[in-house]
DNA sequence: CAACTAGTTTAGAATAGTTCTAAAATAAAC
DNA sequence: GTTTATTTTAGAACTATTCTAAACTAGTTG
């Protein structure tokens, strides 16, 4: 069993062939950010043909699976992190493009844990910058 | 002339009846934060009936004339927010609402002011909750 | 491995939020 | 009051995403 099946099977996830090849992609490099429409691209661009119908499922089983992280940047897509341990982003809003920023280049604090007795699932900072 | 066309005026716009209308409910109570959806039926519930493509227009055009900000939250719609000063939001997943945080109530250090040689035009800061 | 079961993929239809179109209405300027 | 530019509107169009239901596949059981 291969890293990246084993995990899926960890995140309780069926290793199918589609769902491989999109890890593969994802995981298997440098950390990313995608939306359905740029992976589905990509993909292609590779000779690997996905329905876009799966990328959604894929991309939205593995962001309740713990594997992505969901940014909301543009109320027009969404955006998928591969890197889900906490941070935060720079968003151009002329490019479009995101870059990460660590906890220990930005403090929050207090850091909130709890809020009217709920928990606090995610803490979101994205600083929008021209260019 | 009145404070709401005054404003209208000063931000560069007409003070057409619709604009004004609308500008009555959002700008004459308490801070809110309003969807398309929320505010075509709250303007409805009082027998203001405002098409929905002028409301998107007018939600719009106040946003980019700085009367409204607009906030990222849900992929699936756009929320406008009636304070436009510098402060941040808990967002409650399961009921939609959003609750201010102030700057005074959560720090960000140190606060950025230039990325790249490129201004920052605006911090986001969503503190997702259950709930 | 054959049969079975539950989960997955798919094309295409459906949906939801938002923007577009172009005609009628209105505000401001002359 | 006439003219001109802007705004409003209903409905069509568009875009990102989800749904549907049929075909397929992974894992399980005998």
């Amino acid at each position: 069993m291969n890293d990246l099946e084993k995990k899926l099977r960890d995140a309780g996830l069926r290793p199918t062939k589609q769902r491989l090849l999109i890890s593969h992609y994802l995981f298997s490099g440098p950390q990313m950010h995608v939306t359905a429409d740029s992976l589905y691209s990509e993909l292609i661009d590779r000779d690997i043909n996905i329905s876009l119908a799966t990328i959604y499922n894929v991309l939205n089983v593995f962001t309740s699976h713990g594997l992505l992280r969901e940014i909301s940047i543009d109320p027009s897509r969404s955006y998928f992190d591969t890197n889900i341990k906490r941070h935060y982003h720079y968003y151009f809003e002329k490019t479009g493009k995101l870059e990460d920023i660590s906890i220990e280049e930005l403090k929050i604090s207090p850091m909130p844990e709890k809020k009217n007795g709920f928990d606090v699932n995610c803490v979101d900072v994205v600083i929008r910058v021209d260019g």
